[in-house]
RNA sequence: GCUCCCAUCGUCUAGAGGCCUAGGACAACACCCUUUCACGGUGUAGACGGGGAUUCGAAUUCCCCUGGGAGUACCA
């Protein structure tokens, strides 16, 4: 049975890096159908904070990425939360201290500081020195005072399982990885506080929830030589690993704040659909066999191989991403975009309209929509009774004669116009008719009727904006540009 | 500094020795459609980072260089 997980730790909101890992198991575990567990990991205290796991749990169900274990929903391998495990982690750490893959370490962050800096004097690498492997038990008892830290027996445990101190693994998508281990240092698994390291409770984590392969991002890479000797000191089979290229932002470095939106839930405030972002994100490293990129994430597990992933980084550029929520915003049905559009149409005064005039000024309106925000700057005429006019507008198109003749015309022939949308489709084509006999081109004539009414020269069908505002509304703003104008 | 990863159009990618005068998508540009904007349609331009090697033949294999990324914590 596979078993992947995602396992976040609640020191911000979702990442879309994360979202992205999140989604390639998610679909592995789908095609393969296997397990998809969600693990919080949260023993730096200090830096987790429960808004955070909110923001996770929320953005993750948003984006379809729904999980079979996890901290809210339980399961056969909990707690799911790494801060109600904290019991679980010196008992494994006590087994490798006895059976010599750990020790004791009394050092002082000033010492280990000091060695640091002397590598860095030499320009070698920093590897701890393992001062505290060997001490004698007369030298245990005169520190006992003090509360150690743990660190792993690299060496030890290389030598236990490998004939060489080379250690390699078949990466899913990168193929054969290799690392000389001596140049990985003993690394802490205990703090002295007490709590485990990230390294060591990974791998007690996932070796007890029976994770059997892991897909993570690269930068994960030197970690996995660390855990894979870890689960062989413990005698357990190490699952397998995948690591994906990362996600990095145009110009080449992380993908951070000052590159705009990074979490998932700040993509949805914009605007974006979580079934565009998550379709969008699926395509940074896959790629369809078929050719058919616009997928949902059923379509997508169904034609998902790890092994066919890029093993590349790949840039977040907006431009395809805006692509695909227009597209997706043209899928929706209308009442479903109608209730979306809702919190960016917030500033206006919707009680005004009925539902059907709600409905059909979304249906004029969305053609042009790339991210759901931008029905607020295409709707403002669509209320109040006067109308702002742009002041290139009121110069270009309305300050001219033939806009004047023809507005004055308007005002005079709509008085008594039936305003449905039918009736003015009828009355409009007669009435550009009469305008085209005297040389006034169509679009002029509807042009000067456009930019009276919504003060702009470009936006939704007009017949049915018309139809929408009513008769009222449309003299009373045609009227005031004839005497604006005067 | 050291270690590791990666390298095809601006971007995401197809390509697993001959099917490649390198295909698609987004973006760009042009034209068409059109009572605006847009949508849609049709086209145009645009890439194998450099150098060696292997081979009858290399985008595809190997090596070096260059470039980019990551890791290097009692953070995760």
């Amino acid at each position: 049975m596979y078993r992947v997980r995602i396992a976040p730790s609640p020191s911000g909101n979702l990442h879309v890096g994360t979202a992205r890992t999140a989604l390639f198991n998610y679909l592995f575990a789908k095609k393969n159908n296997g397990q998809f567990i969600l693990r919080i990991e949260d023993t730096d205290l200090e830096r987790s904070d429960k808004e955070y796991i909110k923001n996770i749990f929320d953005s993750l169900k948003a984006l379809g990425l729904n999980w079979d274990e996890g901290p809210d929903v339980g399961g056969d391998y909990g707690p799911y939360s790494q801060s109600e495990r904290f019991d679980i982690y010196p008992e494994f750490a006590k087994k490798l201290v006895e059976a010599g893959f750990a020790y004791e370490c009394f050092c002082t962050p000033e010492e280990l500081e000091a060695e640091k800096e002397l590598s860095a004097k030499n320009k070698q690498a920093y590897v701890y020195s393992g001062k505290c492997k060997n001490l004698s038990d007369e030298e245990k008892l005169k520190r006992q005072e003090e509360v150690p830290a743990i660190r792993f027996n690299v060496s030890k445990a290389q030598k236990a399982f490998h004939d060489s101190s080379e250690l390699s693994f078949n990466d899913l998508v990168k193929g054969v990885l290799k690392q000389d281990t001596s140049l990985i240092g003993d690394f802490v698994i205990m703090k002295s506080n007490g709590t485990p390291t990230y390294n060591f409770a990974v791998v007690v984590d996932d070796m007890l929830m029976k994770i059997s392969h892991i897909i993570r991002g690269e930068d994960h890479i030197s970690n996995t030589f660390k855990q894979i000797l870890i689960y062989e000191a413990l005698g357990a089979q190490a699952p397998k690993f995948g690591h994906l290229g990362m996600i990095l932002a145009p110009d080449r470095s992380k993908l951070s704040k000052r590159h705009g939106a990074t979490a998932v839930s700040e993509f949805t405030e914009k605007g974006y659909l979580t079934e565009a972002l998550v379709n969008f994100i699926a395509l940074l490293g896959w790629s369809p066999s078929d050719g058919q990129e616009i997928k949902s994430v059923n379509e997508i597990a169904e034609d998902f191989r790890i092994h066919d992933v890029s093993s590349s980084n790949s840039i977040f550029e907006y431009d395809k991403l805006n692509w695909m929520n227009s597209q997706y915003i043209k899928k929706l049905d209308i009442e479903t975009l109608k209730n979306a559009l809702r919190p960016f149409l917030a500033q206006y005064d919707l009680s005004g309209l009925t539902d059907a005039q709600y409905t059909r000024m979304v249906e004029i309106t969305r053609e042009p929509l790339t991210i759901l925000s931008d029905i607020t700057n295409d709707v403002p005429y669509f209320f109040g009774d006067t109308v702002k006019v742009e002041p290139e507008v009121q110069a270009e198109v309305l300050d001219t004669e033939t806009s004047r003749k023809v507005l004055r015309e308007f005002y005079n022939d709509a008085q008594n116009w039936e305003f449905s949308e039918e009736a003015l489709h009828e009355k409009l084509d007669e009435f550009r008719a009469k305008f085209k006999e005297q040389g006034i081109k169509p679009k002029e004539t509807m042009w000067a009727i456009r930019a009276a009414v919504t003060g702009r020269t470009r936006g939704a069908d007009i017949t049915a904006v018309l139809a929408i505002l009513g008769r009222e509304k449309v003299l009373g703003r045609v009227n005031s540009e004839l005497v604006n104008s005067a």
